[in-house]
DNA sequence: CATAAGTTCTATAAAATAGAAGATATAAGG
DNA sequence: CCTTATATCTTCTATTTTATAGAACTTATG
């Protein structure tokens, strides 16, 4: 893998700032929020299980949600490896924003 | 469009920062120094035209190496609509990094 | 005329995007 | 109580857009 892709990089991001549940739905909103932009729900899943199954966050079935609503939740946390690879992220952008191309 | 991917951001923003002529295998040069990784030319290219399709970039055909090389270099330069892009793509990671998402 | 420097083209894989369909708990109403 | 409506949340999938690699092509100079 060469980078990780914008949208998987925006979630996990997302995943590793919000404290206590994260689940899809949930970071839509703050996806939505932050960006001013609409997120479909799939645009959050899809980057989502692509995270997983690279091993940079993992999932367990939560509990319902208290409120009207049903069905349980999925919920994330980042490893070890998906915050390395933000530390990346954030080095490139880093290093972009002081190279100096000499010819 | 949602964001600038990430290939034509990176490759924009080098646009952005190299002085004087920038052509396609310059910037793959500067591309693989700054990220310490393979770039293969149509990696380069690819984002590159559209970049220009997306009126980031305008390219206009310049001089042949004034080296041993044949072809004539194709120029590109970013426009202000490229600029606006990269202060675009600046201004999300700025407010996703002060971002407090309270539940 | 061989070769270096550079671009174009194209095939394939991966990522982005939207939204319909499905699951399931609580609310509402008789 | 029991049935049905509805809210919350996830799964699935089709389509479009991006990424990636490298072969093919162009052309000036040694």
């Amino acid at each position: 893998m060469k980078f990780l892709s914008r949208s998987e990089e925006l979630v996990l991001m997302m995943i590793s700032k919000v404290e206590g549940d994260v689940y899809g739905v949930l970071l839509k909103e703050h996806l939505e929020k932050v960006t001013g932009k609409y997120w479909s729900i799939g645009s959050v899943y899809v980057p989502l299980d692509r995270l997983e199954s690279k091993g940079f966050v993992k999932s367990y079935t939560g509990e319902a949600s208290s409120k009207r609503g049903g069905r349980s939740k999925r919920l994330y946390e980042i490893t070890d490896e998906g915050r390395q690879q933000l530390t990346e992220a954030q080095s490139l952008y880093e290093k972009m924003a002081s190279y100096q191309p000499l010819v």
